[in-house]
RNA sequence: GGUGGGGUACUCAAGUGGCCAACGAGAUCAGACUGUAAAUCUGACGGCGCAAGCCUUCGAAGGUUCGAAUCCUUCCCCCACCA
């Protein structure tokens, strides 16, 4: 897979892609002159990478294409720190296991992306490894004495925190990661790291530490910041929670609906992004997107491609099905026992058991959509009907209870929220 | 350590003794319209409850009062300036 072709390919790949935020002058020399070494860091502050970290997950996989070789961090000792980049406020801190525990899953995850066998093999490192032992005297002889504080403030993540506050320790953070930068040109030759446009202080500050420690230089690359054509946060969920790599916290088939649901106004940059389809396909596909749009052609080879990647193609088309299965199929009543099996594992599901006190004969809609997480409440589920927003088995419906006759094979009862959300009550 | 300002629901932000489960905006959810799109309009949006109503919330704990997010006391935290 990984064939060296033209070393230098991967910075056009990027720039038609759209993925190019800013990078150092003389990188592309670099990657032309032969393989190089790159990185990118991954914060160990959840047990899962969400889709907010596939494009610079995608960077490196971009790199590796192109015969360079892909290095990822996992800041098992920086996340007991946190990054003052992007946010407002202080973090609280994690203990050592959580960290421990995260790091361990998140390397799971990358595996998937990238080839950890041939002559650029990818590789996995963590910071908790050089950090871990690292003393404080000598941190601030080695790599403290080279920083002016001057130089520290003037960075974005630091001066938009002055107003508001800032500890000492997320204040240090910057220079821990140049610390990891210069570390890891040391053990492993990296010459490049690559992260968020957000990261770019903090990437220049590792180019300054090897600059001085080591009168060489390297490289920094960009990855602008994604945002929704809504103006709405990237990666979040129609329920408002992030979208997960981790197939326990986002099931395939919920992943696959998330880009199912692109905005058509998105759909041709996040085919950049997130595919790897050539430049051919995709015009393709915006073409339908013009010619067609209710089709939803784009939205189908998003979402098919990104899930087979991120879980399997066997995964893929189970979600393809099952999505198929709940839009796209007439009645659901027409659903043969085998068909409902599949949705079981793939949509909530919930066994059936009568509330403590009935409200009267049958079963009770309210009490099967607090079953089925899909309303927080019984009261916010009354408001879902009384607004009309619930279906089961594909007819509207507008009293709690349902009889006993409108199981479906197997004794289920197919329920939807609003248009998309579904869940399976089964009733023993 | 001193002085001043501040801590309100997911976020921002009103509210300074009863009309406050708490204005408004955003986010979110639902309905109509659609293409599993967007935009727009409508409704919902602390919890429980069919309902009447009950319970919990305005940094924390006490207190005053018939009654407190609002007043008092102590404490915690944030910001600015000064030392």
């Amino acid at each position: 897979m990984s064939a060296i072709t033209n070393s230098a390919a991967p910075l056009a790949e990027l720039a038609w892609r759209e993925l190019l935020s800013q990078h150092t002058e003389d990188l592309p020399a670099a990657l032309a002159a032969g393989p190089v070494s790159a990185y990118v860091g991954f914060d160990p502050t959840a047990s899962s990478l969400h889709v907010g970290n596939l494009i610079p997950i995608m960077g490196l996989v971009h790199l590796q294409r192109a015969g360079h070789r892909p290095i990822a961090l996992v800041g098992g000792g920086t996340g007991m720190i946190g990054d003052p980049s992007g946010r407002s406020s202080e973090r609280n801190l994690q203990d050592l296991d959580t960290i421990a525990a995260n790091a361990e899953a998140i390397r799971l995850q990358l595996a998937k992306f990238l080839d950890f066998e041939g002559p650029n093999a990818a590789k996995l490192v963590n910071n908790l490894d050089w950090l871990g032992g690292l003393g404080l005297i000598e941190f601030l002889r080695d790599t403290g004495k080279h920083f002016s504080v001057n130089y520290m403030m003037a960075k974005d993540s630091v001066k938009s925190r002055l107003e508001n506050g800032i500890s000492y320790t997320e204040f240090t953070y910057m220079l821990l990661q140049a610390y990891d930068y210069l570390e890891l040109n040391r053990r492993e030759g990296v010459t490049l790291q690559m992260g968020g446009s957000d990261q770019w202080g903090n990437i220049t500050a590792g180019l300054e530490l090897i600059r001085k420690s080591k009168g060489t230089d390297a490289h920094a690359l960009t990855f602008p910041l994604i945002t929704n054509a809504d103006g709405t946060k990237f990666g979040k969920s129609t329920g408002g929670g992030s979208v997960w790599l981790d197939p326990e916290r986002t099931s395939p088939y919920k992943f696959y609906q998330f880009w199912m649901g692109a905005d058509d106004r998105d759909v041709s940059r996040y085919l950049r992004f997130y595919t790897l389809l050539s430049l051919e396909e995709i015009t393709a596909l915006d073409e339908q997107v013009r010619s067609a749009p209710e089709r939803r052609a784009a939205q189908r080879a998003l979402a098919a491609d990104v899930t087979a990647r991120v879980h399997s193609a066997d995964a893929a088309r189970v979600a393809q099905e099952v999505s198929a299965l709940l839009f796209e199929k007439g009645d659901p009543r027409a659903l043969s026992e085998a068909a409902i099996g599949a949705l079981r594992n793939e949509i909530p599901f919930a066994e059936y058991t009568a509330p403590e006190t009935p409200v009267g004969d049958g079963i009770d809609v309210l009490h099967c959509l607090v079953l089925l997480n899909i309303a927080a409440s019984r009261g916010a589920a009354k408001r879902l009907l009384e607004q009309g927003g619930i279906s089961v088995n594909g007819a509207k419906v507008q009293t709690a209870m349902v009889g006993h006759d409108a199981l479906l094979a197997g004794r289920h009862l197919l329920i939807k929220k609003g248009q998309r959300d579904f869940g399976l009550v089964h009733v023993g």
